[in-house]
DNA sequence: CTTGACCTTACAGTTGGTGGAAGGATTACC
DNA sequence: GGTAATCCTTCCACCAACTGTAAGGTCAAG
């Protein structure tokens, strides 16, 4: 199989694949013209990558998934441990997300968003750190 | 002010202000000795630069903000549309990270995380994108 | 025999900084 | 006045995980 035939069978841009290569996540074998020349392994392992990616696992999770993957005498907990980790740092992620939409969805409900200057999202962007969005969220004055 | 001094006022590293200096977002003086001498103004803008920052506005959010934020005849609608941009783009995020948290936890509880080498979760990774985590959300074999 | 689709490498750019080296300026202290 | 510590300067390289582009080699069809 050429770059082309694993790009639309994986689903991963052929420019993908050789990066992968290049960073060592995949080998393929090469043709007498040059060419990469993909076994069904190689597919298999691409595949793999393109989900682990897709669940967000970083190339460095991935590298250590793909050895477990291929090592038959892995610990399920060798896994487990992965991803729970992983998902910690989703969660977390997903906390910082929420709190700034949060902060944002106040501002915006704030701003009549009309042909006004007068804007307390730039009003509270403005804010020294005491201030800021704390008028919002309680605003009777008190330390948050 | 010198550039420790700002970085201890706005809570920006030293570097990261020089860097916004070098990208435009702000343009202190200088000294007879070369070192940067920064006005209040520029404090206020580097503060202003933390809080966007912080709320995950992109470089180029920020740029427009500040643009916004020192044209007095601005129309309060444009800051509004810049927030309620971020606030569609953090939504989208928040929902990706989720999927991904939903998917992960199925795979994490259904992995025994033991000494053995079974696991669910490299099963999925491997599986092929139409049984992929499909068999954990719906276990009756119909297409998701 | 040429056109077009495919493949190759190599280098630059993306985002938002961070780290470090090499060297000049200033301040503190003896 | 010397010197050590702390600032400050510039410049270049690096992080993740690709993506874009240029310049060129290969191959199958008509």
């Amino acid at each position: 199989m050429n770059i082309g035939d694993v790009a639309r069978l994986s689903g991963l841009p052929a420019k993908t694949i050789r990066y992968y290569e290049d960073i060592g996540l995949v080998d393929p074998l090469r043709s007498s013209n040059g060419y990469r020349a993909f076994r069904e392994n190689d597919l298999h392992k691409l595949a793999f990558l393109g989900r682990a990616r897709s669940l967000g696992f970083t190339i460095d999770d991935c590298r250590s998934l793909m050895r477990l993957y291929e090592d038959h005498e892995r610990a399920s907990a060798d896994v487990k441990r992965i991803v729970l980790e992983h998902l910690g740092r989703i969660d977390q992620k997903i906390e910082e997300l929420s709190e700034m939409r949060a902060t944002l969805a106040h501002l915006a409900e704030a701003c009549a968003g009309d042909h006004r200057p007068d804007c307390p999202i730039l009003a509270d962007l403005a804010a020294d750190p005491e201030t800021a969005s704390g008028h919002l969220k309680n605003d009777d004055g008190r330390p948050t």
